[in-house]
DNA sequence: CTCCAGGAGTATC
DNA sequence: GATACTCATGGA
């Protein structure tokens, strides 16, 4: 096999990364993992700054992996800016730890998984759409089950998507399949917008829409607002504030600003942790 | 058995 | 605009 090398002169934690909680498609291979984002798939090590990768299935480069692990956001000077010490404690205890550019379709039918769940069942509900209705793949790596694309999901019955065990979360995939809602062009817009068009379907909400902006389409200025970030933000940032999921989100947008996100996963991973 | 989980839609006031 | 109820399923 071809394996290629990626130093990081930057910090960056993969089992971190990949533990957050932010991306649900990866598993442990031999002191590694195996990754598939979308339709590619990949191997990956991480020995200090060096990356040691092979593609499996899909063209792997180190400018894709740079991409995709974000590799070239500046975490030291995005955090530069807060002064709140759970985020500074957080920073410092979690170095390495990115935000993953995702697939915006992956992404999406993740989320929309996510609600009222947790994170092993999530990553077993997106499993299973892959082996049920994407295609599979023969490498010399064994058989690999690939996510369905939009096209593909849209010809999958309601009844099909409620008997992968999905439960209530069937009729809000089935929708977005149906909707043909071209997700890549959210990227371009700005967050505003961008969030309105994706509160357009059915089953996105608040937070879904927050995490698809935030982990797959650019807008870093996105604060998904879960119960654990709810209770992180009534402890450690607002103690003195009460409100609404929503009101929380805006404060933390205006407080945190333009990398609103990175604060985020930050807190998120500090809050699993400890509260 | 009951309770809850990286929520969101709907009805009702 | 707040609040309560509902939605499926599996694990604790």
């Amino acid at each position: 096999m071809d394996f290629h090398h990626l130093r990081t002169d930057t910090a960056f934690d993969l089992d971190l990364t990949l533990s957050s909680g932010q991306f649900f498609r990866w598993k442990p291979y031999k002191s590694g993992y195996l990754i598939q984002d979308a339709q590619k798939c990949f191997i990956i090590w991480q020995r200090n700054s060096d990356l040691e990768y092979t593609s499996v299935c899909g063209k792997v480069s180190s400018q894709y992996l740079t991409d995709f692990f974000r590799l070239d956001d500046d975490l030291e000077q995005i955090f530069s800016r807060w002064n709140d010490s759970s985020v500074r404690k957080a920073f410092s205890r979690y170095k390495g730890l990115r935000l993953i550019r995702q697939d915006p379709w992956e992404c999406a039918l993740s989320f929309l998984c996510s609600m009222a769940s947790n994170i092993p069942r999530i990553t077993q509900n997106i499993n299973t759409l892959a082996t049920r209705f994407g295609a599979s793949t023969q490498t010399p790596y064994g058989s690999f089950s690939r996510l369905p694309t939009p096209e593909q999901l849209a010809e999958v019955s309601l009844e099909d998507l409620y008997n992968a065990g999905v439960g209530f979360r069937a009729k809000y995939l089935y929708g977005l399949a149906k909707s043909g809602l071209h997700l890549e062009s959210l990227r371009d817009e700005d967050y505003k917008t961008a969030k309105a068009t994706l509160l357009s379907i059915k089953g996105i909400g608040d937070k879904v829409a927050d995490c698809i902006l935030l982990f797959s389409l650019d807008h870093l200025e996105a604060f998904p607002v879960d119960t654990w970030i709810m209770q992180a933000l009534q402890t450690w940032i607002f103690p003195d504030l009460s409100g609404s999921p929503a009101q929380f989100a805006e404060q933390a947008r205006k407080h945190f600003g333009a990398f609103a996100g990175y604060a985020q996963q930050y807190l998120f991973h500090h809050a699993r942790a400890i509260l």
